[in-house]
DNA sequence: CGCAACATTGAAGCTTCTCAATTAAGGTGG
DNA sequence: CCACCTTAATTGAGAAGCTTCAATGTTGCG
């Protein structure tokens, strides 16, 4: 609908366990909690993927067969409503897993925002391993509890702060998702287009570059290039978004 | 702030499996995938208790060391703002799990709406037991999925919905959350006020009150009395919300 | 029965959206 | 490597929808 889907190219790779499964912060992703021989498992049943901007992972209604660990770029989770209307209910980067649905379909679609790199699983191998390590199970309990306390202040700030509110509360957010993979927390950088964080934060794309430009006037932010946004103030940027 | 706690008694009574672990729908609780001995283990960790109107199980911020089980009653998931404004998170009704947090504290505050009872568990023990039964630890996992993909769906309700759109997703949403307890699924109860449902929805209590006399106009609803509101056409008002 | 909390309704104002025009960036082929 | 073309981003003006403020009506509890 508002981004196509590119015929792009999908490469198999040969299997990195540095990048695969213990890219970025270590215990962030689904292996923290394993063994060095209960890694092997886990690296036995995982294939490494390319996705091209704008290519699907999966559709909502699919099969939920596949669960993924992304490894390089950023995907898009997005809900589709009948009138075009298009919801963002999260981006994900490296060391973030992907594939809790709750159901046999995956209730999200999933897209490359620009280019991403994967690791793909079997759900049911990854079933059959949750039964023979505890660890992981346990692991894959307290991530879909971080994605839900995610979500929920996903809520909060939809349901109540300001376009310019949610703008500052959105490069914040990038900003300590970055730094708790092992990257710089400033400057932030959007791998995503406007219209993407638009329909993240429920605003136009029009309201999204006004806001970007107000806190720029305001000298909280530096826009450096469309891409990349200092924050010249962490303090007085918090203070913007009257965290509770 | 808005809804300030009452004193309310707080009286704990003898264990009743029926009302306690088995409440509503078997499968939608924590209980439903355990054998009966293992359900027996669940009990010796149990209290049960009630909740006053507006009183607090616990607030954000407060160590987390409890989970508990609703058996009757509504409660009200809410995160405060610095500004005096508060978001609903969500509602919990019977036989909904209670206490997903990922961290040693609480992120949000659990109030009951009107009067609740629910079940106490010491989370410590509740982890002792994952690790002796599997499935629970299992349908832990489910449950927190479930509620990730409930809170991806208010966030497009809260993004993408107009404030009647919003309104009637609302109402379909109780109405197929009691169908799935065991109850009937019209007319909608509230047994939350105007200003819960507009902390929901992202909305001023007075739009929320304009939108339903809106939607009784158009004949899709009929206000029986302030807290029961009659569907008079589900398929009209599925469209309505455009679902995705 | 009366008071306090909750709910409805109206009118004005403000934030955000929509529509439209312009500028900037990015990618492709010559 | 540059020119071109497409997509993305910015900016402006007007309209729409929701909120705010205010007044009135209703419900329910002590």
């Amino acid at each position: 609908m508002k981004q196509e889907t590119k015929p792009g190219q999908r490469s198999s790779f040969a299997f990195d366990v540095s990048r695969c499964l213990v890219c970025g912060a270590r215990n962030l992703n689904m292996c923290g909690s394993l063994e060095k021989d209960e890694l092997e498992s886990l690296t036995k049943i995982v294939r490494c993927e390319t996705f091209g901007a704008g290519e699907a992972l999966f559709r909502e209604g699919d099969s939920s067969a596949w669960v993924f660990n992304v490894t390089d770029g950023a995907i898009r989770l997005s809900n589709m409503l009948g009138n075009g209307k298009r919801q963002v209910v999260g981006f994900l980067f490296p060391g973030d897993f992907l594939g809790f649905t709750g159901a046999d379909e995956y209730k999200v679609t999933a897209e490359a925002v620009r280019g991403a790199k994967v690791c793909r699983f079997a759900r049911s191998e990854l079933t059959r391993l949750r039964h023979q390590l505890p660890q992981l199970e346990h692991r894959l309990f307290e991530m879909a509890e971080s994605d839900l306390v995610a979500a929920q202040e996903h809520i909060t700030i939809l349901g109540q702060k300001s376009a310019t509110e949610k703008m500052v509360a959105f490069l914040l957010m990038l900003s300590r998702k970055s730094a708790a993979r092992g990257g710089v927390d400033n400057p932030v950088h959007l791998p995503m287009t406007r219209e993407d964080i638009a329909d993240f934060l429920g605003l136009a794309f029009e309201t999204v570059s006004r806001c970007l430009t107000k806190l720029e006037d305001q000298k909280l932010i530096t826009i450096e290039s469309t891409r990349v946004i200092r924050l010249n103030d962490f303090a007085a940027l918090e203070d913007y978004c009257e965290e509770a």
